[in-house]
DNA sequence: CCTGATCCTGACCGTTTGGTCAATATTCCG
DNA sequence: CGGAATATTGACCAAACGGTCAGGATCAGG
């Protein structure tokens, strides 16, 4: 319905639209949804406040948006899962991707987290749809890769939990992180080195 | 400053103050800082919203109060690392108890993790003070273990940070986690297999 | 250059929210 | 009991916030 007719669109309304999620990107994610104010919004978009209005019904649609049109890219390393490559090099380079991806994209995993620790009000449908599927199927690969013995016998759905928990964490909480580990460090390349550990004693057969 | 006088204080007012916390817990928590308001709270302690703020000069000192309070509660089991203790040992039973906290205590939980989201304003100070101290300690004991052989090499505060993110995913992200697993599990349960599993497999030397 | 559609804004509105205050009720204690 | 200390509340306030609207600016196409 938010999206009837994407096809006309002009030149402005794809530019300022994509302000104004870039700007509700950094507000939701630094406050959460009720603490982010649509002044804030337009403010960090470079708009009016009406102007925002003008291009979202609302703010509950600019947040709608924001989370189901970052959601595919947020879900899509898991989807790259290849159940005909080598399971431990797809696990631990899906367990580099993640680690990434809070690297570069902090903020979208922030956003989701806020999100979540709500009771995902905005994407119950989405969470116990799309997202229980791949998530399923990604388990189902992982099963069959332990079944044939190429990876040592884990519950599927928990390695996942786990990746995600671990990999999110150094975004998420990343103030706590730095105020553990002081500024000089940088969390995420060492994360790297101990993820991978961790996960190839877990997993190798 | 806010506990000046702790020895003078009513029945009345202890038990309204706890009232107020313990209400104020399940706002924060459910709806974060901005999202709670005094009116919520002041329903959930059955009192009324000037009687709250007869108890507390603000919104702003009931949430410090609720962190400051149960920061210590939370670090708790980390202090409990006995370095006479069986290394392994004493790291499982680390992981259990946080484990149990996140069944026992979801609420302390997700108010934590509301707060570091958002960087922290309210804990900036025992962040780098306090919790920092705590988590290098334990950190030093963990590397004592190591250099002793009887723990396997890691680092030791990515180890830390692997712990918290996985047992506390479990009551932050419980709104996921029920979603992709489904109604029928319990997804902690399942959890203390599979992380005892893990941890097992990391450390064992 | 004209005109209709699109884009933009200042001013405004109703509601919510954190917080105050004067007045009243209750408790405590000599 | 009586009065001082403590506790409680309805009414109120100013600021912040989500959202509206009428009117003006700008742009695209003929």
């Amino acid at each position: 319905m938010t999206e009837a007719a994407p096809a006309a669109m002009t030149r402005i309304q794809q530019k300022n639209r994509d302000l104004i999620l870039e700007g509700a990107l950094t507000a939701f994610s630094a406050n959460g949804f009720r603490g982010a104010t649509i002044d804030q919004i337009a403010r960090a978009a470079g708009l009016s406040k009406p102007n925002v209005l003008y291009y979202f019904a609302s703010k509950d649609e600019i947040h709608k948006t924001l989370l189901t049109t970052l959601l595919e890219m947020w879900l899509d390393p898991l989807r790259r899962l290849d159940p005909q490559g080598d399971p431990l090099s797809e696990v631990l380079a899906y367990i580099r991707a993640k680690l990434m991806m809070s690297r570069d994209f902090p903020r979208e995993s922030r956003l989701f987290a806020y999100e979540i620790l709500q009771g995902a009000p905005h994407l119950t449908e989405v969470l116990g749809g799309g997202l229980r599927q791949i998530v399923d199927d990604s388990a189902a690969i992982l099963g069959r890769w332990m079944d044939e013995g190429r990876l040592r016998r884990v519950d599927p759905h928990h390695l996942i939990f786990s990746i995600w928990a671990l990999t999110q964490h150094y975004a998420d909480f990343d103030a706590q992180v730095r105020a553990v580990l002081g500024a000089s460090r940088d969390p995420i390349a060492e994360a790297e080195g101990f993820a991978e550990d961790l996960y190839r004693r877990l997993l190798a057969p």
